[in-house]
DNA sequence: AGCACGATTAACT
DNA sequence: GTTAATCGTGCTC
């Protein structure tokens, strides 16, 4: 059973929960508590102040605030005039760290997701951090939430354990312009292709409160 | 108060 | 491959 993913979980090195979260389900709940999720493909991480790719590395500012602030919550920023990313805070208390989602295997409430995110592409829909920010309704409401509350309206579940074998790792994307050795820590990682079949990227079966037609 | 820029995306050639 | 869109943020004056 997927169960939900703990403060305990984040509050580790940032490069373990980046590693642990490929495969975790990021669930987004409405009113009437309507489910959005999809499986995290691609994750980043970005660590501390020393770090010249980490949005941290000018200090604390009103922006990144909620880096600094306990793990298992969310960062969100605002970025191109017209794009919302989600991060979720790592390590203790009073450290800047965060992992960077950057996609996304579409779950459930693809129709939900479909009228917030027109794409030919189903592919498309969760595939790029803003994307799936989109995909889910993810703004600044979202900055500073507590991933790991009860009534949560967006947090994580387990899943599946991926072998080593399946994760491929690299330099993160769009930091041309930072200097090294930022620019090419190998801090982003992947579930690699052939492993994505295994994660089932289908509708789940949720209870049905009414009558069925069958 | 003004300004340059960005952990991106979509739409181009 | 290139580039426009679009504006909050943080820095300088």
């Amino acid at each position: 059973m997927p169960h939900r993913l703990t403060r305990s979980f984040f509050q580790r090195p940032t490069l373990t929960v980046a590693r642990n979260l490929l495969g975790a389900r990021l669930v987004r709940v409405e009113r009437g508590g309507l489910r959005s999720s999809g499986l995290i493909i691609e994750a980043e991480a970005y660590i501390g102040s020393e770090d010249l790719g980490c949005h941290a590395r000018a200090g604390r500012t009103t922006r990144n605030a909620s880096m600094w602030g306990p793990p298992g919550h969310a960062y969100v920023y605002f970025t191109y005039g017209m794009h919302w990313c989600l991060n979720v805070v790592t390590e203790a208390d009073g450290f800047p760290a965060a992992v960077l989602l950057r996609a996304l295997l579409p779950a459930e409430g693809i129709g939900r997701m479909r009228r917030r995110r027109a794409t030919p592409r189903e592919t498309d829909l969760m595939s790029g951090p803003a994307r799936l920010c989109q995909a889910l309704g993810i703004d600044r409401r979202f900055d500073g939430h507590d991933l790991c509350a009860p009534q949560a309206a967006l947090f994580l579940e387990s899943g599946p354990r991926i072998a080593d074998e399946d994760v491929t790792a690299g330099p993160r994307v769009g930091l041309d312009k930072v200097p090294e050795p930022w620019r090419s820590m190998p801090w982003r990682f992947l579930l690699r292709p052939s492993a994505l079949a295994a994660l089932q990227p289908i509708e789940s079966p949720r209870p049905s409160r009414g009558k069925r037609s069958t």
